[in-house]
DNA sequence: GATTTAACTGAACGATCGTTCAAAACCAAG
DNA sequence: CTTGGTTTTGAACGATCGTTCAGTTAAATC
C-alpha cells in the first residue's frame, strides 16, 4: 500500500464540490462546464471523474448534502411549547439559509436538472423539512395557541416567505440579520395568531 | 410589393415565443438549444433568426413581455380603501401567476442568464411591481388600518409568500383557486393587522 | 404569368460539450 | 532505490452548440 495519508483526494474532493457549488449557483448547472469547474480547482477536466461519476451526480450530491445538513440542523431547535418552537424555527431557517446562499439557490433552482429518481429523493428530504414546521403548527392548533385554517398551506406559505429573505438580504445593508429575524418572527406570529 | 398579408411571420413568430417559453421553463434557458425550439415549431434552426437576433434576446423579450403584462394588469385592481386594495392585489397576484406558470418560472429563474443591461431592465420592472404593493401597505399604515413595522420587508415577504403558490398549487388538487385565494388573503390580512 | 420579396432550408462555421483512457507523475511504504 | 498504488495529465471521442448565409420556395401584387 502507498499514498493513504498525504493523498490529494481528500483535498481535491472538497475543492471540486466547493467550485461546483459556487459556479452552479452563479451561472446555473447547464451553463457550467466540467472544464470550468476543473479550471477553478486548478486541475484538468478528466481529474474531476475521480470525484464524481458524472456531472449530474455531482449536482445531486451537492443538493443531497445540503438537505441532509438542513434536516440535521433543524433538530437542534426545540422548545417547551409551540410558540417558542415556531420562533426558534423561524430564526433557524433565516440564519441557516443566510449562511449557505449558494446551496439554497441550487436546491431550489436546479431540481429540473435531476434525473427522475434523484428528484424524488431530494423532494422526499424537502417534504421532511416541511413536516417539521407543519408539526409545530399542528401542535399549536391543538393546544389552542394557533389559529390556522389549513396547516399544509400555512407551512408552504411560511417557508416561501422565509426563504425569500435570501433573494434580497445582504448583511452590508441597513438591517442586521437579527433585525430581519425579529421582523419575520413578528409576521409569522401574526399569521398563526388567533383572531 | 408582395407578401404583406398572408405572411407567415405573424404565425411563426408567436409560435417561436410559445415554444421557447415552454422549453425554457421546463428545462432551463441554457439547457435548451435553438434546434429544439425550431423542432417544436416545425422549422429549421436558421429560421428562428427571422424572429430574434439571438437566443439571449429571445429570453429577454419573454421576460420583458411578462413583466409589462403584469404591470398593466395590476392597474386594474383598484379599491376604495387600503384593505380592499390589498385584498384585490392578493387575489390578482395569485390568479395572474397561476395563469402563466411558465412565464413566472422564467422571470424568476433565468435572471442570471441576462446581460447586465437586460437584467437591470427586468429588475426595474419588478421593482415597479413591488412598489404597487408597498404603496398599498403605506397607505394602510397612514390610515391606521395596518400595522407594519417595515413596509419594504413586508412587501418582499408577502410577494414571496404569494408567488410560492405556483410551486405547489395544481387545479386538479383538493383545493380550488378560490380556496387558495381566500386562505392567502386570510394570512396576508393577519400579517398587516394591528395587534 | 412575370415580378417581387418574405420565409425558410440545408449546409456549413468554429467552438465547446461530457466523458474516456493510456500514459505519466507522484508519493509513501518496504 | 524499488515497488505499488493514487492522482493527474493530455489528447482524443463523437456530439452538439449558436449563428451565418447562399440558395430555394411560395405567396401576393402588377
Amino acid at each position: 500500500m502507498a499514498r493513504t495519508t498525504g493523498s490529494h483526494s481528500d483535498i481535491t474532493g472538497p475543492r471540486v464540490r466547493a467550485a461546483a457549488l459556487q459556479l452552479f449557483a452563479r451561472h446555473g448547472f447547464a451553463a457550467v462546464s466540467m472544464r470550468q469547474i476543473a479550471r477553478e480547482v486548478g486541475v484538468q477536466a478528466g481529474a474531476l471523474y475521480n470525484y464524481t461519476p458524472d456531472k449530474q451526480t455531482l449536482l445531486f450530491e451537492l443538493m443531497q448534502d445540503h438537505m441532509v445538513e438542513l434536516l440535521e440542523a433543524v433538530r437542534d431547535t426545540p422548545g417547551p411549547n409551540p410558540v417558542s418552537r415556531l420562533k426558534a424555527f423561524v430564526r433557524f431557517h433565516i440564519a441557516f439559509h443566510h449562511d449557505r446562499p449558494d446551496a439554497v439557490f441550487i436546491a431550489y433552482m436546479e431540481l429540473r436538472n435531476l434525473s427522475a429518481e434523484n428528484f424524488r429523493e431530494i423532494e422526499t428530504l424537502r417534504r421532511r423539512y416541511e413536516t417539521v414546521l407543519e408539526e409545530i403548527l399542528v401542535a399549536g392548533v391543538e393546544a389552542d395557541q394557533f389559529e390556522v385554517v389549513d396547516t399544509k398551506i400555512a407551512t408552504l406559505a411560511l417557508i416561501a416567505m422565509l426563504t425569500g429573505v435570501n433573494t434580497w438580504f445582504r448583511s452590508e445593508g441597513r438591517l442586521s440579520l437579527a433585525d430581519v429575524q425579529d421582523q419575520y418572527w413578528d409576521m409569522v406570529r401574526k399569521v398563526v395568531a388567533a383572531g
